[in-house]
DNA sequence: GCAAATATCCTACCG
DNA sequence: ACCGGTAGGATATTTGCG
């Protein structure tokens, strides 16, 4: 029989020492169903030293190696070139490591590929299958011994088949939320219980888990029975890969409980990229996603939340360090437990933003929707690339880290400093994917400086040379992707922009660009698989001459060039001179160029990459200034921001002077709150690695020794109090400190002058007029 | 011997 | 654990000066 499904995740198992493939997944009526395949081999490639030898080799694999079942001399293509490779197909998993480590001794062997593909994956890749998408496939129903969490159960039969539908099946989905109890630090789960665990799901029913005297023995069973009872397709946290998983599984054994909330009674286990792997369900980590948003400086459910514009008050606002107070005190208890409801309601609101780009970019990317999530942009491109390179007949190269030189990349033109009227913004639309495909920039099509053919493409400043002909991996890969996106957005302009489908699309576009814009990034990141720097070399090359180009037809045009970063110039703006330039960038470039936005009014200071303008609808645009990053504190960019305000609406820099004047003024006299002088700054290595005292590292160093679990990557908020000595003295973890304690003449000499003067000093403004008791003659004087 | 000048470290931004 | 180019704060080291 014909079964249809959406395929929802894939894993292997392996039985009486066989592997297989199990398929979870939804079928048109919306049942659960696993589909078990047997019919996968397990595979890997040996490239012999010599091709002359591709015979011998492979007869002596067959006959001398355990397991094999088969083995095929093949004609594949390796950084497209046409060699001969041996196909070894074995019968089970597990001497694939003896073999391969055997063969590596032969000297007859030059490689072995694929061996480090997971044998899961590759079913997916060979077989076409496609996460978050429709398929079907002859099948038959069967039967298993061990209870399983489905419907139905099938044996497949046949080879399964994609086919087009947008539609998602109903998925049903729980978001959770956990509170730990804690007196000091972090929470351990060796030492403190699991107090509340609070879950929404899609009907909008919640449920709360309490623990009762501080054990919480009942909480996880009780969870459990809920996630078995409800049974969830896709189960949504926010940290939880990092954080919830591990502590339920360390609370469940010491508790002597098991953890069983997947669809086969195990319990969840950590996989690649940190992800954590629930067996026949989704298990999404909603943090991952937040690391796409750069908009997003401090990684907070709630500040993510509220970037995505989703406006919810929580009931009470908790600290952490206040969480074992709410829990002790009675009355404030139901209060914690409100808040554990509030943070479940919020991920599961996110989680609705945020799965229809997930399905779609794992169906795009080819690998189940929560391993994509965990996984880093570079790996995306790599798994795509995968599956397309062996579509093209083309070996997967073995992830080897090598060796690398630093190049060249974009060139930044030097601003015209002050402030312009009407400023017009144009720009190469995907100018280096546009690069690579026009110049056939691809690993498979370099020549090295020893290949000599007739026709190619030699690269400005760099040299390097490129065969025009037949068109790279890369090429193909990008025009198809430009291809589909062109096509989503043909249909979109069809549909009005709430109809569901019209949503499913618009992720599906979004996600091709991700990838699209990716895939140089990409090509010089020496852990890819397809690096060869020079493909990444030669693009920014083109990119550095495609730019200068421009910029010179520009000024042919009787245009003023005030700026240009990469791929952008900035123009006076005149309707009719741009409009030529454009035609002519067209026609003489070959590339688009395209106007993105016209400033009304524009202030550049002497550094590039820092400007502010204002938009036509009003609203101010603030680039690489203190008010676009995370680690000034807020208050100097409210500051700074009055000022541009005051600067780009009304042309007033006095007023902003009085502004700024009167607010350190105030601040001088002290504060009330902490939180807007909160300087938030990331922990990039172990603390001990540092080189330098720096502040926001001893901040980290006070709280590690406080019992808070930092690692790499956490963000760290610290203030600076008062006293004497080194500023990486003074700064203190804003939990530990008071609002009496600040040292606000650091902030009004070290935060809020220098961001307010970075724009005022275009106007001539000394710092003293803006309040500050710093000067160099007054040192020199007093000091 | 000290302060100014310069170098280095560090983080986060732009495209 | 995607690239290079860039700014700018803070600390560390060197230089200049009889």
């Amino acid at each position: 029989m014909k079964v249809n499904f959406w395929l929802l995740d894939v894993n292997q198992e392996v039985v009486d020492g066989l592997p297989e493939i199990r398929i979870w997944g939804l079928n048109e009526n919306g049942k659960r169903i696993l589909l078990i395949d047997k019919n996968f081999k397990p595979y890997f490639y040996v490239l012999p030293k010599k091709e002359e030898d591709v015979n011998i080799l492979a007869e002596k694999i067959k006959s001398e190696l355990p397991d094999v079942v088969n083995v095929l001399v093949e004609e594949k293509k390796y950084f497209g070139k046409l060699v001969k490779a041996i196909k070894v197909i074995l019968k089970t998993l597990e001497k694939i490591e003896y073999n391969v480590k055997n063969l590596t001794k032969n000297p007859l062997v030059k490689e072995i590929l694929h061996d480090d593909l997971r044998y899961s994956s590759l079913y997916l890749i060979e077989q076409e299958l496609k996460p978050c998408g429709w398929h079907k496939v002859e099948a038959e129903k069967t039967s298993l011994n061990q209870p399983i969490k489905v419907d139905e159960v099938y044996l497949v039969k046949g080879k399964p088949e994609a086919y087009e539908k947008l539609d998602l099946p109903p998925l049903k989905l729980l978001a959770f939320s956990a509170i730990y109890h804690t007196k000091i630090g972090s929470p351990n789960p060796d030492r403190d219980p699991i107090l509340v665990i609070s879950t929404v799901n899609n009907n909008g029913e919640t449920k709360v888990f309490e623990a009762k005297n501080s054990n919480d023995k009942g909480l996880i069973e009780e969870f459990v029975g809920y996630i078995q009872s409800f049974d969830p397709d896709v189960i949504v946290g926010y940290n939880s890969n990092r954080v919830d998983w591990s502590y339920l599984l360390q609370r469940s054994k010491k508790n002597g409980v098991k953890l069983s909330v997947d669809r086969i009674g195990e319990e969840p286990h950590t996989s690649v990229y940190g992800h954590v792997s629930v067996v026949g369900r989704l298990n999404i980590d909603l943090l991952d996603l937040a690391e796409d948003f750069p908009e997003v400086k401090v990684k907070t459910l709630e500040n993510f939340a509220s970037f995505l514009g989703i406006k919810e008050e929580p009931p009470t606002k908790i600290l952490e360090t206040e969480i074992h107070r709410y829990w002790e005190d009675k009355e404030k208890r139901s209060l914690l437990v409100k808040f554990c409801e509030y943070r479940a309601m919020l991920t599961k609101k996110v989680s609705d933003f945020m799965l229809n780009f997930v399905f779609q970019l794992a169906n795009l990317i080819g690998i189940p929707a929560d391993f994509v999530c965990a996984a880093a942009v570079g790996f995306r491109v790599d798994w795509y690339l995968i599956r397309k390179a062996l579509a093209f007949g083309e070996l997967v190269p073995k992830r080897v880290e090598q060796s690398f030189y630093p190049y060249k990349g974009g060139m930044v033109l030097e601003p015209k400093p002050g402030l312009h009227e009407d400023i017009a913004v144009l720009d190469f639309s995907a100018m280096y994917p546009n690069l690579m495909v026009k110049y056939n920039l691809s690993p498979d099509t370099y020549l090295k400086p020893e290949e000599k053919i007739e026709e190619f493409y030699v690269a400005p400043e760099v040299n390097h040379r490129f065969r025009k002909e037949p068109p790279g991996f890369y090429k193909q890969v990008l025009l198809e992707l430009m291809e589909a996106r062109k096509n989503i957005q043909k249909q979109m302009a069809k549909l009005k922009s709430e109809n569901q489908i019209y949503r499913i699309l618009d992720a599906r576009q979004r996600s091709i660009k991700v990838i699209t814009n990716a895939t140089y990034g990409y090509c010089g990141w020496r852990g890819a698989r397809w690096f060869v720097s020079e493909v990444a070399e030669a693009t920014a090359a083109w990119g550095r001459k495609t730019i200068m180009e421009a910029i010179s037809l520009a000024k042919k045009h009787g245009l003023e060039v005030i700026y240009g970063d990469t791929d952008s110039v900035f123009v006076k703006y005149d309707e009719k001179k741009i409009e030529r330039f454009l035609e002519d960038v067209r026609g003489s470039i070959g590339l688009e160029i395209r106007p993105e936005v016209v400033y009304r009014r524009i202030l550049f200071t002497e550094a590039k990459k820092r400007y502010a303008g204002l938009l036509p609808d009003g609203r101010i645009d603030v680039v690489g200034l203190e008010v676009a990053r995370g680690d000034w504190c807020e208050a100097a960019k409210q500051v700074q921001e009055k000022v541009l305000e005051m600067v780009l609406r009304e042309v007033k820099p006095e007023k902003a002077v009085e502004y700024v004047k009167n607010y350190t003024e105030k601040l001088r006299s002290g504060v009330s709150e902490l939180e807007p002088f909160i300087i938030w700054k990331t922990i990039t290595k172990p603390v001990r690695d540092y080189q330098v005292k720096a502040p926001h590292v001893e901040a980290a160093k006070k709280l590690i020794r406080a019992g808070w679990n930092l690692t790499v990557g956490d963000k760290v908020g610290y203030v600076i109090v008062k006293g004497e000595g080194k500023l990486y003295e003074k700064a203190v973890p804003y939990l530990m400190a008071k609002p009496e304690q600040l040292d606000t003449n650091y902030y009004v000499e070290n935060q809020i002058i220098p961001a307010a003067l970075r724009i005022l000093e275009m106007f001539g403004v000394k710092k003293e007029q803006l309040g500050s008791l710093k000067s160099k003659d007054l040192t020199r004087f007093f000091g």
